[in-house]
DNA sequence: AGTACCACCTGACGGC
DNA sequence: TGCCGTCAGGTGGTAC
């Protein structure tokens, strides 16, 4: 579930909640999910708080010290700030603060990531991973496209091509642009690349925004599309479940 | 370079 | 009510 904006959403819910207050204790009930080992995430961030929070395509990181906590939310990691007792169902790692409240990573599906770093740009260049497309511009976003030949949702969803986009918002500005899934990047033209960047923005700040997209609400085959009647058809594409518009989609 | 496939893990949902 | 197959919005490795 989480692609950029959802982990947006929960960049600044840390910011909102958890910043300033000193963490007294980290718990892990469940540490499958971490990328070190227990101690080496537990004993850092004993007594520190957090103080800055920062986004990096799907990648979170807070800072708390001279090091980073960084979350990774998977296909179905989340955030839970509360008060009492009642630890979430899926609490993973569990932040417990000199106020009394704690912060959850919760994750279900047991696909997310939960550790430290030293620095996120060193991570993040440790990764290859491309360029955030909301601190990108046009003609960076053709840079990051040219010399490529794979099919367009395939770099959409590269995360070293940019960082950020999954399948749902992938699906959602391929049918704003009517450009089919499975169309060679190098053979689209200028136009088409300006409409297909402009829409990726568009979608994400949409939903940023918390408001509703057209395929998130109706993925089912056989859908009228409601832009042009046609019928939604499901496919796969770059490995993934894709849903479009075939008369409207070229 | 690009793609197809499998694996990781758990729960929800629909059909019988 | 219960069992079973299918599916899920992410990613990494491997084999072509």
């Amino acid at each position: 579930m989480p692609e950029l904006p959802e982990v947006e959403g929960y960049a600044r819910y840390f910011a909102r909640h958890a910043l300033r207050q000193r963490i007294i204790r980290v718990r892990v009930p469940d540490p499958r999910i971490l990328s070190v080992p227990k101690a080496k995430l537990v004993k850092p961030l004993a007594g520190r708080e957090f103080t800055e929070v920062r986004r990096h395509g799907k990648h979170l990181f807070a800072r708390a010290g001279d090091t980073w906590l960084h979350l990774h939310f998977g296909m179905s990691g989340g955030l839970a700030y509360y008060r009492g007792n009642e630890t979430p169902r899926f609490a993973r790692v569990i932040f417990d603060f000199a106020n009394d409240a704690h912060l959850a990573f919760e994750d279900m599906r047991l696909f997310g990531v939960v550790g430290l770093v030293d620095d996120p740009d060193a991570f993040i260049a440790a990764r290859d991973l491309g360029p955030d497309p909301m601190a990108l511009d046009l003609r960076g976003f053709r840079r990051r496209l040219a010399g490529k030949r794979g099919g367009i949702k395939a770099l959409l969803l590269s995360q070293n091509v940019i960082a950020g986009v999954g399948n749902l918002y992938a699906d959602e500005t391929l049918f704003r642009s009517g450009i089919h899934p499975r169309r060679a990047a190098d053979d689209l033209g200028d136009a088409e690349v300006k409409s297909l960047f402009a829409n990726l923005r568009k979608v994400l700040r949409e939903a940023i925004g918390g408001r509703r997209l057209f395929l998130i609400e109706q993925r089912n085959e056989g859908d009228p599309c409601p832009r042009c009647g046609g019928a939604i058809r499901r496919t796969v594409a770059a490995g993934r479940t894709t849903y479009f518009c075939p008369s409207h989609q070229r």
